[in-house]
DNA sequence: GTGCTTGCAAAATATTTGCAATGGC
DNA sequence: GCCATTGCAAATATTTTGCAAGCAC
């Protein structure tokens, strides 16, 4: 199921006065085929086009990561690793969220229609056009609370 | 209304092998007197330090900053600039979440009883320990809507 | 006294930017 | 042809780390 066609993808950054290059359709194209639930940080994504034969510049990685995620293409998440990560932005939405162990990262995914509703609604309110909501819990797991180590 | 006291602070530390050094003990006072909503970066820190006379070092308080995070005392908040805010974590939570435009980083903040009420019972179904939770919403706000502009 | 903690400088990581060349429109 | 875009290298920003000296326990 693709979202985005090439002439669509054109038309889109046309409105805007932006061009359609081949690097953008690439990069477009690996986020389409990625399966769900799965996200790339600028790093993944230019080592998955270096597999692929694809020769972009990490520069032109991190320039399209960002142009697509202000255009509402891409959604990027905020993980505990200390850099973005970034998946194709569902247009009907149905996004998971994150449950995050303070001490040692481990992370628990989760969805809920709540949030995506109160999300939603609280867009709506204030006239902000939605591309993405994310809870994030920071707690400590259960492990983590019967070790008195510093980690 | 201070939450930790010098020896309050003094035991969690020594309960698991830590020690409470002036260096501390001054970054949670800061912390504790900083007006209600106020949230500061390691380099915001650093130069209310500097201000006041203290002279801890940037290195310190990026360790100090983790090692309260992790132990429940700060609160780290993830917002669009690149780097890490930091707030006193309220013993009964009433956190606030950001509605954010993606293009132009107007942030509105806004409070939600039912989000914590999830955020509470996915913690508690996994057995971890709450210590915070975050609503983002990445949108485009009135304004952007109306733009053509690159941002 | 032991070993956690600090400050400093250097390193590591992540991301951005200046600029000449390229290539969409 | 105009000017957005690319790739490269250098710059920036943020955070981490090695190590000797200091200090909490």
């Amino acid at each position: 199921m693709s979202l985005y066609t090439t002439s669509s993808l054109k038309a889109e950054l046309n409105e805007r006065g932006w061009r359609l290059t081949p690097q953008r359709e690439t990069i477009l194209q690996v986020f389409q085929n990625l399966p769900k639930g799965n996200h790339l940080s600028a790093e993944d994504l230019y080592n998955e086009l270096q597999t692929d034969g694809e020769r972009i510049s990490l520069s032109t990685i991190y320039r399209t990561l960002k142009l697509m995620a202000r255009m509402g293409i891409l959604r990027e998440l905020e993980l505990a690793e200390g850099h973005k990560h970034y998946e194709i932005n569902q247009p009907y939405p149905y996004y998971h969220h994150h449950l995050i162990c303070v001490r040692c990262n481990k992370t628990i995914e989760f969805k809920s229609d709540s949030i995506l509703k109160i999300g939603t609604k609280t867009a709506q309110k204030e006239g902000y056009h939605l591309l993405d909501c994310q809870l994030s819990i920071h707690a400590i797991c259960p492990t983590c609370q019967r070790s008195l180590m510093p980690a």
